[in-house]
DNA sequence: ATCAGTTTGTACCGATCGGTACAAACTGGA
DNA sequence: TCCAGTTTGTACCGATCGGTACAAACTGAT
């Protein structure tokens, strides 16, 4: 069953080019190449359950890829540079959008609240625990995991805004430095 | 002619809520309480020129209350900080959304590139201005006045995910005692 | 009071929306 | 080879999309 994962990113991608409203059932039977009958077949809820499945997807990718290695690691200062390398290549040096962060600003965000509200309150935490173990104090590092993740979506934004990547590796790289000091 | 100033605050709100395929012509008469007729009698170019117009009311704002004070300020220290009040009354504490942000992370971006791009580019030079006549060097104040940029638009994103203004409120309490440290 | 010019509501257009129905085409086991 | 069960394409549904047409209702100047 290759189909259901690879048609899951393909369908990321197409709300993360449209957003809920504007990833249209069309455009989804154009990226994926399926029909709507298959896509019925694999998402009974429809668009509704397709986007739940495909932020569950993301969140499930973060969570093994981001916050379990962050939680679990011994050295946490390594932890955190490879969550910067695993950040700037998952978003493409802010090409690639937030899908997450597209869902929180838009009005879709109550229907996938808990969702939204999970995946992000999870990084805050998981980042705070592997910047406590590395040496901070309990408050310093909730402070400085928070301003991380807001840096790392502002980052996305604003590089795109600008079409310039190198603002997200700018952001990036300064961030590096913040969390490996002291 | 008071229609015209209203209406686009309404709409601009419709585009916020929505975005801009998400703002039908049915939502955006519902909330200004005109008929397509009235619409289109003040915006022949349609949902388009709405949007255009809108983003140029917005545009405008920011350039008289944000950053031709930065730029005019005699004490520039005192220009950031009522930035920082204007901003967090504007976007009311996280609970509402950068409509340009929005605009930047969307599909539309491309459509209305040069006037996302002018904005937020206007925005971190107009922030730079003011920081290195409060005493920076020039690298200096570019790269905080595009960090700020960056956190605030970022601080939008995660207070509205966590539905927590505190998350925003916070990241401009340490942005103004960055800015006002040297 | 009249009338040109504007503003408004409403009916309507073809296209597309999300979703359903269902028969044809597949699939693997017996 | 056969057949139950699944997967697929396609036709179709009512609703809504952005946009147009146009006549009725207003407006202010004369």
């Amino acid at each position: 069953m290759t189909s259901r994962a690879e048609t899951l990113s393909k369908l990321a991608e197409v709300f993360r080019a449209h957003g809920y409203e504007g990833a249209s059932l069309a455009r989804i039977g154009r990226a994926t190449g399926l029909g709507k009958g298959s896509l019925y077949n694999l998402f009974p809820g429809g668009k509704a359950e397709m986007a739940t499945c495909v932020l569950a997807e993301i969140d499930g990718w973060f969570e093994t890829n981001l916050y379990a290695p962050l939680r679990a690691a011994e050295r946490p200062g390594e932890a955190v540079a490879a969550m910067f390398d695993a950040v700037d290549a998952y978003f493409r040096s802010g090409r690639r959008v937030c899908l997450v962060g597209v869902v929180a600003l838009g009005s879709e965000r109550d229907r996938f609240g808990e969702a939204v509200r999970s995946y992000f309150a999870r990084w805050v935490a998981a980042l705070a625990d592997a910047l406590q173990r590395s040496g901070r104090d309990a408050a310093g590092s909730t402070a400085l995991a928070e301003e991380i993740v807001v840096q790392i979506q502002g980052a996305i934004v604003l590089s795109r805004a600008l079409d310039q990547p190198a603002v997200f590796s700018r952001a990036m790289t300064a961030l590096r430095a913040r969390a490996a000091a002291d």
